[in-house]
DNA sequence: TAAGTATTTAATAAATTGCGCAACTATATG
DNA sequence: CATATAGTTGCGCAATTTATTAAATACTTA
């Protein structure tokens, strides 16, 4: 497989990072499964935008789900996910920081 | 902050991993700085393309860039954002290897 | 100060994404 | 079987992203 390829594939799974929704859905899944409709709830999106965004994560393979009866159960399929995401929580409270601490000397 | 507020800055800071030619620059960068144009030239892409995707990364203070002489030069800011890289790369290739068992499995 | 190199910026066109809506599928239950 | 509930899918549109081009800026040196 060509280097470009991977690149190409890294970042569509970086893609499923790149939206507020589908943050919210992979940390409120951090450690439980959950019905599709009950994400949809907490979120507050609608049952089909919150398919879409579980398809998409799905297909990625950062998340599996399964039937149970009438309910789909969405749950995180690789943990390191989550790493990824609180690291670049972290990138991003350092950035915050950095940015307060500047505009705080920049008022002295 | 909101909540929101910080979902919505997490997916601007995770945007600079959802695309191929950003990773590559990423990846170039792990460990030293270089000039926007020698960067260029390893990714292949114009130089105002570029230096498009270099402003964006360093607003969002994943790069850090300083002037020597006619050239500036770029480098990683936070080496957190490598360390979510290359575990998002892990995703990726765990990812791979489960299709790529299960491709084998139904052959057999 | 004129010319050359490096980089940025602005404007635009093309491609992609996100989301609402309606229709459709799958399961459970009276 | 009819109905209700949970979820998915296709479509269209607005918003965002990406790449291209041309023009502008910053620095160096003759």
């Amino acid at each position: 497989m060509k280097n470009k390829e991977i690149y190409a594939i890294h970042a569509g799974i970086c893609q499923c990072l790149a939206n507020p929704k589908r943050l919210e859905i992979i940390n409120t899944l951090r450690d439980k499964e959950m019905a599709a409709s009950s994400i949809a709830g907490i979120v507050g999106i609608s049952k089909a935008n919150m398919s879409q965004h579980l398809a998409m994560m799905r297909n990625k393979g950062i998340l599996r789900s399964r039937r149970v009866g009438v309910n789909i159960y969405y749950a995180i399929e690789n943990p390191k996910v989550i790493q990824a995401c609180d690291i670049m929580r972290e990138v991003l409270f350092d950035y915050l920081n950095k940015r307060q601490r500047l505009t705080k000397k920049m008022k002295l």
